[in-house]
RNA sequence: GGGGCGGUGGCGGAAUUGGCAGACGCAGCGGACUUAAAAUCCGCCGGGCGCAGGCCCUUGUGGGUUCGAGUCCCACCCGCCCUACCA
């Protein structure tokens, strides 16, 4: 009997060697391939917690796996630490942001290194730390540089609790929360930092097809950015030759179904043309929207709401004057903040139509329905008749619409798009719903904005050497939430420097999402040039060290970052490739998205449901193997799943049971020899798991890997009490499996191949290749059915003819019977499978 | 309202993508070892009928395609996630 598995003195006793052999040290070999596998940086709150190791333990093994395979892999870390908790924590318990993240980074480190993964410690980045954030500061000047920030003043979405602006992407669910403390956002009209995300928005969206991404991402990117394809035109307002206002349509084929037309209430032409007896009327309503969107936003979505302005415009497409309401329902933020009305064809203006009496006259059917050539189908009867607005596009015809009636789509929708174009000074445009990104915040905690504001100059980039502008570390921190660089004069108060007048420095700072959109760069070489003057011919990191890594091979991470960080990182390398700093076009050519380990009742993981796992707890207990194994055992990992505190034994056995079928002698001694067959069948469970294994590390299957695994060694277990228990099959069987778990379960398969005498390091070892004869069966059981139901099985040599094996099915007993004296009408054979027999 | 994902034993989940449903594990039951328990090991383990050979039913529900459907098509029910006056 030799020791028993402890994992705790094994874990703490590799990882040390580990690290003192310079196991996993980054090396820039050209003979290989490289691959740079990403998991995305954690947050540094001060546990490390089950999703932390949910997210990385698999992620390690895949790129413990694709080192075995052959490739040069670097798996970097670091910590995304600027952020409100910091903050929150100063103004609470009186400790400075810096020392509570960076003690809380110390904590964390130690445990992911308890992990066991291979992480490259070496090129830890804190994006905090003045070396790191310098770079936010440089990358911020040369977006001003190229004019992709800018400073506007909007209305934008501000959360009272934080005390600060959020970007758009920030702003979750129908009830608009902030994503960090879940407090419903206010509107306020602020001047803010914005870039200019855009200008890219076309390139977002057709660089989605060149990424292995997963589909759900690429659509949650593509629903993001909205692109609608339209056409723009101007609307004459009747007896007002002067004024005119122009309206988005991405149905231009209804234009002659126009009843009315809808201004934002904050359209600046609502002054212009209200006439004198419905401005109390408009002044109100405005004034009452207005007060709403200062007050929490509610969803009253549903009821439309709007008021008549008094004016006519003119339907450019049939001269007829329609009136001119304001509503609330259209946005001055999205299009030209003004619509033409076709209530018959939009659901929004028809609920709004049939609120206000307005007229909804049909002017597209279904292509069936013209062919018929049933005029009542679009007579005003119908119309008035209508429940619901008809909104289809493809199989429709124009009716009701002069010249034009008896077009179909497309051709509707291009001939009227250029007959708008020729007549009603019109244009093809292309309107998204993505926004630009709000970059200011106004919170300490975060990378100054490197701008200053001077009383003759106005706005004033500070100059490259200058950089970087740093945090000032005695900040006072208010119980109001006020961010403390508003009132510190040293920070504060600056020179120009284009005149040398008193002025003073933004006290914004940038949103944190500005670090993780670089950062996969950053972790070439963090800190770069730190203390060195910058200029803006700088690139931030070893440019030549990046060129054999970027870009990110292999990316993973939970998904609820679709159309935050990732949308941002995919912006951030399209800017750097336009500033020359790339030569690719995106950040990471494949991403997989984790799913989310629930508590045990099923739900999120929450300290108020009080279903927190703590994985400290099972590290100590377990061991980290066992814990990493059951996580990827779970089930599949982009579902996620519930922790089950039971089946984590279970893994946790079959780690011992692996160790003693490594270790200890067999129960009973056999004198006989091993026949051929038993050889044969102890190889082919070997090969056949191998290849399984493969595939399934491939394709980041971990929970079948783990299956495949665990069947393996219950072969072995029963195997080592036959005859073939030290022989060579034996010997690649035990070393077999030992490699294949090397990348799920690092240290117990260190452990156990330093005890057979194998040399330093398993991690080292190439991945065994699996010999596809080897793994063949010889004799399959096929199943014979009668009618499409199982009545027999027989057990055939594996290359057996369809002839023969027909010829076989129909002479069993079984099947005979089922047959009986009904005439067989058809065999079908499916070798390896069945032999289905249809009789009737 | 729109979009996406999913529904398989008591539970987590498998199923070469149209070919023997339930791999692997948990829980449960029975047994061995033990004075006893834990640990470990062996056996059983979707439901129903039968002494048994065996038979019937079963992948949310209903229909369809097919020799054959958990898998494909149509309709519906339920759950989760995202999104929402985007013209």
């Amino acid at each position: 009997m030799t020791d028993r598995y402890d994992p705790q003195t094994i874990e703490k006793k590799w990882q040390q060697t580990w690290e003192e052999t310079g196991l996993y040290k980054r090396v820039e070999d050209p003979e290989k391939e490289k691959w740079y596998f990403l998991t995305m940086l954690p947050y540094p709150s001060g546990d490390l917690h089950t999703g932390h190791w949910y997210a990385m333990s698999p992620s390690d093994a895949g790129a413990r796996f694709a080192r075995m395979r052959g490739k040069n892999v670097w798996f970097p870390i670091g910590f995304d630490a600027f952020g409100l908790p910091a903050e929150n924590a100063a103004i609470k318990h009186n400790i400075h942001p810096h020392k509570w993240t960076m003690s809380n980074i110390e904590r964390m480190r130690g445990q992911l290194k308890q992990m066991g993964a291979m992480f490259d410690w070496e090129h830890e980045a804190i994006t905090c730390l003045p070396g790191y954030y310098q770079w936010n500061q440089w990358f911020f000047l040369k977006f001003y540089d190229m004019g992709l920030a800018y400073r506007e003043e909007a209305p934008v979405d501000f959360c009272p609790t934080c005390n600060t602006t959020l970007a758009r992407e920030q702003v979750w669910g129908e009830d608009r929360r902030c994503e960090r403390c879940g407090t419903p956002v206010i509107i306020k009209n602020l001047t803010q930092w914005k870039f200019r995300i855009t200008k890219y928005a076309d390139e977002l969206l057709e660089g989605l097809e060149k990424i292995d991404w997963p589909e759900r991402v690429k659509t949650l990117q593509r629903n993001w950015i909205g692109r609608s394809e339209g056409v723009e035109f101007e609307m004459k307002i009747q007896g007002r030759e002067d004024l005119s206002f122009r309206v988005f349509t991405t149905r231009p084929d209804t234009v002659f179904g126009m009843s009315f037309a809808v201004l934002a209430p904050e359209h600046p032409l609502v002054a212009q043309i209200t006439t004198p007896e419905h401005k109390p009327e408009v002044d109100a309503y405005v004034t009452e929207v207005q007060r709403k969107s200062e007050l929490v936003r509610q969803q009253d979505a549903g009821e439309k709401s709007g008021v008549f302005t008094g004016a006519y415009a003119i339907n450019p497409a049939n001269g007829q004057p329609v009136p001119i309401f304001i509503a609330e329902y259209v946005l001055m933020s999205y299009g030209t903040g003004a619509i033409m009305a076709v209530p018959a064809h939009d659901q929004r203006d028809f609920e709004f139509a049939r609120k206000y009496g307005l007229p909804t006259p049909i002017v597209i059917v279904p292509k069936d329905v013209w062919e018929a050539g049933d005029a009542d189908a679009w007579s005003d009867a119908a119309a008035a008749a209508l429940e619901r607005a008809f909104e289809g596009k493809e199989g429709t015809v124009m009716v009701n619409s002069g010249p034009f009636t008896g077009l179909a789509w497309p051709e509707s929708f291009d001939k009227m798009a250029a007959w708008l174009e020729e007549h009603a000074a019109g244009e093809r445009k292309v309107n998204y719903r993505l926004r630009d990104w709000l970059i200011s915040r106004q919170r300490y905690w975060g990378t100054p904005i490197p701008m200053i504001h001077c009383p003759n100059c106005g706005v004033v980039p500070v100059p490259y050497e200058d950089l970087p502008v740093l945090l000032p570390e005695d900040a006072e921190f208010k119980p109001t939430g006020e961010s403390p660089l508003k009132y510190h004069e040293g920070f504060l108060h600056v020179q120009c420097p284009v005149c040398g007048a008193d002025a003073h420095r933004e006290t914004d700072t940038m949103d944190t999402f500005m670090d993780s959109s670089w950062y996969q760069y950053a972790y070439i070489s963090p800190y770069w040039k730190d203390g060195e003057t910058l200029s803006p011919d700088d690139i931030p990191w070893d440019q030549a060290i990046g060129e054999y890594w970027l870009p990110v091979d292999q990316y993973t991470g939970g998904i609820e970052h679709a159309t935050m960080h990732l949308l941002y990182t995919r912006f951030f390398t399209k800017v750097m490739r336009d500033m020359g700093l790339v030569d690719f076009d995106e950040p990471m050519l494949r991403l997989f998205n984790q799913g989310m380990i629930l508590g045990e009742d099923g739900e999120k993981m929450s300290k108020s449901r009080g279903n927190v796992v703590n994985p400290d707890d099972y590290v100590s207990k377990y061991g980290a193997d066992t814990v990493r194994a059951f996580l990827m055992f779970i089930g599949p990992w982009d579902e996620g799943g519930p922790w089950n505190p039971r089946a984590i034994d279970g893994v946790h056995r079959f780690l011992h049971r692996v160790w003693s079928l490594v270790l200890d002698a067999p129960k009973k001694r056999t004198e006989e020899k091993p026949t051929a067959q038993q050889i044969r069948n102890l190889r082919r469970a070997t090969h056949q798991t191998l290849m399984k294994v493969t595939s399934d590390y491939e394709n980041f299957k971990f929970n079948t890997m783990i299956a495949a695994l665990m069947a393996f060694s219950n072969t072995l277990t029963t195997a080592k009490e036959t005859a073939v228990y030290g022989t060579e099959a034996w010997q690649e069987a035990i070393e077999t499996l030992l490699l294949m778990m090397a990348p799920a379960m690092p240290h117990i398969s260190e452990e156990l191949w330093a005890r057979l005498g194998k040399p330093y390091s398993i991690h080292l070892q190439t991945w065994p290749l699996a010999d596809p004869e080897l793994a063949k069966e010889e004799e399959v059981e096929i199943a014979i059915q009668v009618n499409g139901k199982v009545r027999d099985r027989i057990t055939v040599p594996i290359d057996i003819d369809r002839e023969a094996l027909e010829k076989l099915a129909l002479a069993s007993e079984r099947a005979q019977k089922w047959i009986g004296d009904k005439p067989v009408r058809k065999v079908i054979v499916v070798p390896g499978r069945l032999v289905n027999i249809i009789a009737k």
